[in-house]
DNA sequence: GTAAATCTTTGACCCAGATCAAGTGGGGTT
DNA sequence: AACCCCACTTGATCTGGGTCAAAGATTTAC
């Protein structure tokens, strides 16, 4: 169906995610293989990476642009189960297949290992099992904070936890010594997030424009966010002040 | 807060678990550690195993009864991530604490190891590092096939998926032929049911009845259900007809 | 530069499920 | 047997968010 660019690059050194991947570890002596049997791929917004049921035959992190996991019903109703933004890592080692949709939302790469050698390489290198179990815990975290939301916040909460988790998330990936106001670009349509929060898209819209309304955040066309104050956002989803886990 | 009984147990002929969690291979020669290090440990009804955020010093499985996964919202609002039924793993290796409640909804015993030694032991035996990434991609799985029953499901099909994923749950403990209709007792009270599903107990209660007033079901007291067609059931969950995963 | 295609906002109305409020019924205990 | 305690059911009403419909506002295409 999509037939992806696929271009081989000698090295990792311009992966930006050596600190929470796999990939992070392309240096170490023991995992030269992955170097070796490293190769990038681009796929354009809108893409569907992996069909669900489809087989999977690699594993691989987020470079640089956006995907997200899907899950849909035969009439037509969708959940996004997932959100993959750059140094996130997708891959079942040990799985043929995704139970989920992956779509590139906008422009893509990523940094990829042909799942049999990585998997070879896995089973020798005990701790490379042991990190991806530690990622997989974090994304499971993450999964079960969502229900959370998913179940039982209101639709105000909803948005004001998608907003808090995308700021800090966008706020680690740039290393902001978190000083004065948070600012981040969403990276979906109100459409999206509304599969994402279990929301109709008119609902997304008239809660943003409410949060806008009561001075949580302001907007710098429909996609910029500023949150003046992040504290006051995160009271708004209803968190604890320290706020949750989410990959 | 609960000092729970504790009896160690020299052999593990006893759990019923075999063919699911780690125990399962308590007496492969390169696991003997584990059967050393093995001990059981009961607690009543209504007992929370661990709070959360404290630290949990041991992993196990379940070997009879059934516990709770919970979150709670400051506000008392709550929901519940995850269903532990006997042969269900519990811990997190390489983690010290938990992000929710465990909670003992009947009498449960559970099969446990210290999670020092645990850990040693993953560290030195690749299969089992592999065999708990396994076990922890398949709750992720459950995890994001809830997130969609959550997010985009009706009560009616909440309820219908919860049924069914007990049920089958329920017939491949006790290794049902699925001959004849299914029948299995609700672990659960109608308003654990609703924290499981994101809705109010009034709501599980209707749905139940509306269920009942249409033969998808039978009650025998308010916890004994038949299902006669288990295909319709599954319909009326809204699923594809190969069912989801769900641990 | 204009048209077409998206994405987003806003309004009016409706309904599934929440909330509030009585009952019902079974299983213990004395 | 009479009482209590809980889990559960059922009814009446309310409401948050869904649905349907119609404009804006941006972006893309030619």
């Amino acid at each position: 169906m999509n037939a992806p660019n696929q271009t081989i690059s000698p090295n990792c050194s311009d992966c930006p995610i050596r600190h929470r991947a796999v990939c992070a570890r392309c240096e170490a002596d023991e995992l030269q293989t992955l170097e070796a049997i490293k190769y990038y791929r681009s796929f354009e917004a809108g893409q569907t990476i992996i069909w669900s049921g489809d087989k999977m035959d690699f594993v691989g992190s987020v470079v640089s642009g956006i995907a997200t996991l899907t899950q849909t019903m035969e009439d037509g109703r969708t959940q996004m189960v997932g959100l993959l933004l750059p140094s996130d890592f997708v891959g079942r080692p040990g799985r043929s297949g995704t139970p989920y949709d992956v779509v590139a939302t906008t422009d893509i790469t990523m940094c990829c290992f042909r799942k049999k050698p990585f998997e070879q390489m896995m089973a020798n290198t005990p701790h490379v099992a042991q990190r991806l179990l530690e990622m997989t815990l974090d994304e499971l975290d993450a999964a079960r904070e969502w229900m959370l939301v998913l179940g039982r916040k209101t639709a105000r909460e909803k948005i004001a936890s998608f907003l808090s988790i995308l700021g800090r998330r966008d706020a680690s990936l740039k290393q902001d010594g978190n000083s004065g106001p948070m600012v981040f670009d969403l990276p979906l349509t109100r459409e999206a997030m509304g599969d994402y929060l279990g929301l109709t898209l008119e609902t997304v819209s008239r809660q943003m424009t409410a949060l806008k309304k009561d001075g949580v955040i302001t907007l710098d066309g429909k996609r910029r966010v500023t949150v003046p104050d992040m504290s006051r956002l995160m009271e708004e989803a209803g968190d604890d002040a320290d706020g949750g886990v989410f990959a």
